[in-house]
DNA sequence: ATCTAAATAT
DNA sequence: CATATTTAGA
């Protein structure tokens, strides 16, 4: 069953906990996979930063209650060895003495349920509040950093701009204009109603919209290659930025 | 500080 | 090549 039940978001108001209460984001019995979660200090410690991909503590607190019907989700991480009951080694670093401060984290992996859960917490910060560390706060996923977020909401928006440039045709139309995983991913989870009704706030103030890797034009044309050139006005603002757009076959 | 866009890396 | 991470600018 999907998500189209219009309630679908009442759900989840009641499920998530209230902002108060979800500042300390940190849990217990993560297992040592798990345990590369870090970069969970006290959110008004201002430590330097310790986003150097090294130095892993394992803090682990329990998160309080938080997750009621929905199990959280745990970030799914490449080259990890889930599953294995075995206390596979946290790759060579031995946690006894010094953390192989050379530890890169795994590189995180966008599930389509952890992708709900961005995008939940995006329909439910206004659009002002959906910012990455917010969005991250809400999430409350372990190991979640406000980097991988950043990183999710950056791809998401151009899906968005893609979407809305195209005046693409989810209802009833069948104008696909793109396809890819990623697409599939997006499409997955309803779009929040702030990011339909703001149109202006996704696309660039100025110019042409930014597009993607190819779009579709009025003519049905598929264009690909899409650059920016710098072109200067000549006077005023020297060198404003145009989009040009170069064909397929070029 | 941190958000965002662009540049790298996997 | 697609997707995630890292860096740089605001």
């Amino acid at each position: 069953m999907r998500e189209d039940n219009p309630n679908w978001f009442l759900r989840w108001e009641e499920e998530l906990p209230s902002p108060e209460e979800l500042i300390p984001i940190s849990q217990t019995l993560i297992t040592p996979h798990l345990a590369l979660a870090f970069q969970i200090g006290s959110p008004n410690h201002h430590l330097g930063s310790k986003r150097t991909t090294a130095t892993y503590h394992h803090h682990q607190k329990l998160q309080p209650s938080t997750t009621p019907t929905t199990p959280t989700p745990q970030p799914m991480m490449m080259n990890s060895d889930f599953g294995g009951g075995d206390s596979t080694d946290l790759g060579s670093g031995s946690i006894g003495g010094e953390p192989a401060r050379t530890l890169k984290r795994p590189r995180l992996v966008w599930t389509p349920q952890l992708h709900k859960r961005f995008v939940d917490a995006v329909g439910h910060l206004g659009i002002k509040n959906a910012v990455p560390k917010t969005i991250m706060q809400l999430m409350s996923v372990e190991g979640l950093t406000r980097e991988n977020v950043a990183s999710h909401l950056q791809k998401y928006r151009l899906y968005l701009r893609r979407m809305q440039g195209n005046g693409n045709g989810i209802s009833g139309g069948h104008v696909i204009v793109s396809d890819s995983a990623t697409d599939r991913l997006f499409a997955s989870s309803p779009v929040p109603a702030h990011f339909l009704n703001h149109h202006e706030y996704l696309m660039p103030p100025l110019e042409h919209p930014y597009i993607g890797k190819h779009m579709i034009t009025q003519q049905n044309q598929v264009v690909r290659n899409l650059r920016y050139e710098d072109s200067e006005h000549g006077n005023g603002d020297g060198g404003r930025k145009i989009l040009k757009l170069f064909p397929a076959g070029n």
